[in-house]
DNA sequence: CGCGGCTTTGATGTTCATCAAGTAAAGTGG
DNA sequence: CCACTTTACTTGATGAACATCAAAGCCGCG
């Protein structure tokens, strides 16, 4: 209990800055010894649909999806989000199960600290409450937003739209591996896996994007955005 | 400062049960000092897209709608939400705006509560903070949830669906007035208002509903069930 | 080397948006 | 309260956008 350990790796951990920043040394050093990481490989699942929330996780390096099921082999991407922007909507409620799964589309570290000492540190830390409500708020918004983003466009916006995610938001790059099937891409724009790849296919025949194989070069993306906005 | 208001109303108000259950007395008198009640008529605009965001707003009675402009003339409705379902996403950070508008479909009362307040309170009060977490993260996934199930469906199936949801969920009756025009149904499921109008026309053909103008009895609850499954 | 999964492309038909024209309803001013 | 204007609603016809189906190519993996 008195145990001291300087070498606490949550001190330097870059998610303290940005949820735990207001935590004092004593709390940091809890929390370390009550969290614990989690290594996925590439394509296992980290969290699955129906279970039961125990705990607070947020993505510490890595990349995941997070989708919902809806029948056998159908699936629905929510998002595709990089280390520091997914948490759990933690429901905080008793008998609260995941309506969604999430799972690695990159190897993954996940970080999970127990939800009764989440609870216990919302109950006694006001600034921590205030950073986790800010980062949750922050996390729906942008889900939301880009649903509707995605919804006010035709399959050619689209997947214009989801390039330039790709190359900007993820990648930092306009050449890049697609971290997704295409069959992904689809269950993320809600359309179907053809015509996802016709539309690939048509970027690459007009020079817009060079393809190769997961590979994707975007050439030109003044284009890209021009379809993005409305084409 | 030392007022001391017997009559608080915030007492006794639905809304402390499911948010401020965990204030003391002394902190609800504060709240209550510090909180303004506005009303709306139908069609008034609550909340405006762009605008800072400077105050805690909950949903006290009434109806209202929160949706996006993407250009003059066209937007996408987001929810339809009744009272102790919306409460603003409150980002809590400085320099933070609305990215959605809220406007009212039936007379409706906000209460709203200045931010620095409820940041304070945040701090001192860890479990006001558990409730304000879980309920925005409630109301961000019935969001999201909704989103999905809308997207899955087909043109018959969204309208099924949104019909149901407004008998079970908004009026908890199998008869009732639409609170929104076809357009805005055409919104909210993102279609176009002819075919909105024209799958309405059927489900009366088919004597599914029967559609006295803004009012819609739902006559055979099992078949629009069964549409909305997909089909 | 052969199997199975992902990808690609074409052909076909369905679903849906769009346009247009007409009707009902609701607000507006005299 | 009525004529007028405007806005919401309705329906049909047309074509565009998209899903679906099917067949073939590619690629990695045992």
């Amino acid at each position: 209990m008195e145990r001291i350990d300087k070498q606490c790796v949550c001190e330097s951990c870059e998610f303290k800055d940005i949820v735990f920043r207001h935590l004092d040394d004593a709390d940091i050093l809890e929390l370390c010894n009550n969290k614990h990481e989690n290594y996925y490989r590439k394509g296992d699942i980290i969290i699955y649909q129906g279970h039961r929330i125990t705990d607070f996780k947020y993505l510490k390096r890595g990349l995941v999806k997070v989708y919902r099921h809806f029948s056998d082999e159908d699936e629905q991407i929510i998002a595709i989000t990089k280390p520091f922007e997914f948490v759990n909507n933690i429901a905080l409620i008793d008998g609260v199960f995941y309506n969604y799964s999430v799972s690695a589309l990159e190897d993954t570290e996940i970080c999970s600290v127990n939800m009764d000492f989440i609870r216990e540190l919302l109950k006694r830390n006001g600034s921590f409450a205030i950073g986790l409500l800010t980062k949750m708020a922050s996390m729906n918004n942008k889900i939301i937003s880009q649903f509707l983003d995605i919804r006010r466009r035709n399959l050619t916006g689209k997947v214009a739209y989801v390039l330039l995610y790709f190359a900007r938001e993820i990648n930092h790059s306009m050449i890049f591996d697609l971290p997704v099937s295409r069959k992904e891409i689809a269950d993320y724009i809600g359309m179907s896996t053809a015509n996802v790849i016709r539309t690939l296919s048509e970027f690459k025949n007009d020079k817009i994007i060079k393809v190769y194989g997961k590979t994707i070069e975007i050439v030109d993306a003044g284009k890209l955005e021009m379809f993005s906005k409305k084409g």
